[in-house]
DNA sequence: AATAAAATTTAGACTAGTCTAAAAATATTT
DNA sequence: AAATATTTTTAGACTAGTCTAAATTTTATT
């Protein structure tokens, strides 16, 4: 059996190593674990006796195969929730990043699976991110970010890189949602902030903001 | 902070002690929470410490309004997810009860609240059993164990007391569900297994039987 | 290449929850 | 009321996951 904290450390390892290919450091998935380095290494050791991890000492850590499919697997459930959350329940998108951190963690296949049919089967969750089918299929979405945008061009929102409260509640008070059509004006080169047309107002974003927000060329 | 092994005590206490007021012994306890007398020891202790119990040694225990508060709120969640389950998800009423065990565990007054709208604010749970609103208040259903009703009357099912599978299982091989309305036609005094008409066929069911199911007269 | 700095691991300890085996208290039987 | 059986508690140990402090290895700097 796995635990759940096993799990949670699964995930670090796959978000941190861009989906468990490359090597992620002990101090790096202390810091996203809220714990200490010292504490890692016993759970690194742990997940490599399960053969979810490959381990060299001082080397860092990979995922298996194994472990890149817990992965997957509780980013499913993690994102399917969190369109239940906002589809059915009127959550708001800042709000569901908690709670489907914990109902990611229920282990039920029936479960998922009715749920995604409920769900009409979504390709991505309420910031933009794919959903894992049952097989571990990502659907890939071609995306840039807004700091890297074409002065003139126009584009769709499609996702965000920063899931915090504070970033979407940002967004929401500047009218920018997931399917918003915008278009660059300007592009400051002193501090690349950047200035942007909306339906009907203009506005000039940080290079912070242009860095965290995915488009997509209309 | 409440930990999710004593939230499952305290839930423990709560149904072996008919809502907590009756004092519960330790090998009930044990044996409900599939454990040793000696661990049940031990946590009623720091149930005690944490004031969720009252306990003297050797006396047994009783749940505190705190605790009786933190049994109710989870009654509240397992009973929900239970009707979102075979409402919303197609479960059948014998597959629900393992899943909600761990969905009752999910700590989010929101959560809870908007899942209680959105299926509009069930009374009842898929097995009969009421559902505590958001203050706690029970809707209580006057109901009798088809064990105890009389020869020639005509009842509503309403509710069942063993909620295992296998039990399930055989009222739905039977045609018995909530809502089923049935007339006693026979107690047999040699077993007292009972013959009853069903809509269109008559069944005998065993001492056992009558005794799990609950009617509504009708 | 030698040294300093940073990252990582080990050693030993702590908490929650569990266990076994023995001791103590209560309940039951004679 | 004494003896026996049952229930409950204590004592001490174990695992998972964590910690601090010290030791070790790697990386960066001179």
């Amino acid at each position: 059996m796995i635990t759940l904290t096993e799990e949670n450390y699964i995930k670090a390892i796959y978000h941190l190593g861009s989906n468990g290919d490359t090597s992620v450091n002990t101090n790096a998935i202390a810091e996203v674990m809220q714990t200490k380095a010292s504490s890692v290494t016993d759970m690194i050791k742990k997940l490599s006796e399960k053969n979810y991890a490959d381990y060299k000492k001082y080397q860092g850590v990979t995922l298996t195969e194994a472990g890149r499919v817990v992965a997957v697997n509780i980013i499913r459930k993690h994102r399917l929730w969190e369109v239940f959350l906002v589809e059915k329940l009127n959550f708001s998108w800042d709000e569901v990043h908690e709670v489907a951190e914990h109902l990611e963690h229920i282990k039920s296949e029936k479960l998922i699976n009715q749920l995604d049919a409920f769900l009409e089967f979504p390709k991505h969750d309420p910031h933009g991110d794919p959903i894992p089918d049952k097989e571990g299929n990502f659907q890939h979405i071609e995306k840039i970010i807004l700091a890297k945008a074409e002065v003139g061009s126009t584009y769709k929102c499609v996702g965000v890189d920063d899931d915090s409260s504070s970033f979407l509640k940002y967004l929401d008070s500047n009218k920018i949602a997931l399917g918003t059509i915008i278009t660059i004006k300007h592009r400051e080169p002193y501090d690349n902030s950047i200035k942007i047309a909306l339906e009907n107002t203009e506005i000039v974003v940080s290079q912070n903001v242009a860095k965290n927000l995915y488009l997509k060329k209309v």
